[in-house]
RNA sequence: GGGCAGAUUCCCGAGUGGCCAAAGGGGACAGACUGUAAAUCUGCUGCAAAUUGCUUCGGUGGUUCGAAUCCACCUCUGCCCA
């Protein structure tokens, strides 16, 4: 199987230009393909991910990768499937949030020997000449198309700045630019940004009478149409600092049954035999093709070892496994403690993160939700002695939720 | 530049002088049921030294015993006109 059909049938490709070209062009490793990233953060998602894995699929195969780093267009902010107006980053954040995401992406991503390029737009968009911009590609871009375009037809009711109006034209002059200084003629993306990637081909089709491609990936959606990788507390990143891998661990061992081959299939590296054969897994048994996603996932993004060390801390705490090892563990400093060196629930709760407030973690206790080492605590006054936590208490809250807390 | 409408808690959205920490819904969290799933039912959802106190309704000032609510100015957003 070639890789062009090894994608489609992964389920990765939403929308292309032309689909005989690329699939000749990939397939025979002629492309020279970019994916955009805005550093609007300063972890790479799963989002970027799926971006990330795809060009390392083709790059396999030959093809050669350039990842973009919007320095320059995040200076504007994308307004595709958003219904409201950005925040407006400042340089300095733009720019630490580029150095982050380098780091990131050189651990998935060979760049070694010009086998794939790490570009940033800032390069080329930050010194142009407004007049000069205007009278070169301003008469390439017909307002009243561009506002027929998806991206931008969602804000024409909630309102949308000439500010981020102009994203579609940054993005259509990267590729234009890339076009020209490194022979990049296709443009890969999320399915949202196939608006802007248009505008691109169509530039250099314009200014260059020349044929570029567009390829978009299918946006990860779980069965209620949301996009996947979110959680209520935000993104689910690849940093481990702030997704530490075993909650990354956990976020894909909760996914829903209907959308576990899905993600088994578009985001590991797992033969199409072997996921084929998951696909009449039903009911419960599915809890094991949750447990593979996990884990795959994990050791792609963290490392096997890491990986590993996720799943013994799971198997402890959900299958009554015995190493608690690996538990996501919390640390209290003398200041947290009393001075007998106790610490009663709540403060336990608030300072090994469990909770956001006293508040909140009364209510938990109140409602019993709240265990230490297994014993149900009702009594919001309840006391854990410093004994015990010196060898460390093992508190949950609700079902999924459990620290070892030790005395430091 | 002119006219109109609006800004309420995580989100949507009610409230137009005291009965308001603010209806209702969504989400989140917790309980029951389960498979670490979904659906369903129940509780809960500003903060705290917790039958009480404190801070919140775009911002700043004012009127009042008392303001999310009235007045003035400002900021921002949408619509219409230019």
């Amino acid at each position: 199987m070639n890789i062009y059909e090894e994608l489609v049938a992964r389920g990765l490709i939403a929308q292309v230009t032309n689909e005989e070209e690329i699939r000749e062009m990939v397939n025979n490793g002629k492309a020279v393909f970019y994916i955009g990233f805005d550093p609007t953060a300063d972890s790479l998602h799963v989002g970027h991910f799926m971006a990330l894995c795809l060009m390392k699929r083709l790059q396999m195969v030959g093809n050669k990768p350039i990842a973009l780093i919007g320095g320059g267009t995040a200076m504007i902010g994308d307004p595709s499937g958003r219904s409201d107006m950005r925040q407006m980053m400042t340089q300095e954040t733009i720019q630490h949030n580029v150095d982050c995401f380098k780091k990131q992406m050189s651990k998935f991503i060979d760049f070694s020997d010009g086998k794939a390029l790490l570009v940033n737009n800032a390069d080329w968009l930050m010194d142009l000449n407004y007049v000069e911009v205007l009278r070169d590609i301003g008469p390439h871009f017909s307002v009243n198309r561009m506002l027929t375009a998806e991206c931008y037809k969602q804000r024409m009711e909630k309102g949308l700045s000439f500010l981020e109006f102009n994203y579609m034209i940054m993005q259509s002059y990267d590729f234009y630019q890339l076009f020209q200084k490194y022979g990049c003629n296709m443009q890969f993306g999320g399915d949202d940004q196939w608006s802007n990637m248009l505008g691109g081909t169509e530039l250099i089709r314009r200014k260059l009478g020349k044929d570029a491609h567009a390829m978009t990936i299918t946006l990860l959606l779980n069965s209620e149409g949301k996009k996947m990788g979110k959680t209520q507390s935000g993104a689910v990143w690849l940093d481990p600092e702030k997704t530490s891998p075993y909650d990354f661990y956990q976020y894909w061992r909760n996914v829903a049954d209907a959308d576990v081959l899905k993600c088994i299939r578009m985001l590991t590296f797992l033969p199409l035999e072997q996921v084929d054969e998951m696909d009449h897994w039903e009911g419960s048994e599915l809890n094991k093709a949750k447990e593979i996603l996990a884990f795959e996932l994990t050791k792609l993004v963290h490392g096997e070892e890491e990986a590993k060390k996720a799943e013994e801390a799971s198997k402890a705490l959900f299958a009554g496994g015995s190493n608690d090892e690996n538990m996501p563990k919390a640390v209290l400093s003398a200041a947290d403690l009393s001075e007998n060196g106790d610490i009663d629930i709540i403060s336990a709760l608030v300072a090994s993160g469990m909770v956001n407030s006293r508040s909140e973690g009364r209510r938990a206790v109140e409602q019993g939700g709240v265990t230490a080492n297994g014993e149900k605590i009702t009594d919001i006054k309840f006391t854990l002695a410093a004994e015990e936590l010196k060898t460390g208490v093992i508190l949950k809250k609700g079902k999924k939720t459990f620290k070892k807390v030790v005395a430091e």
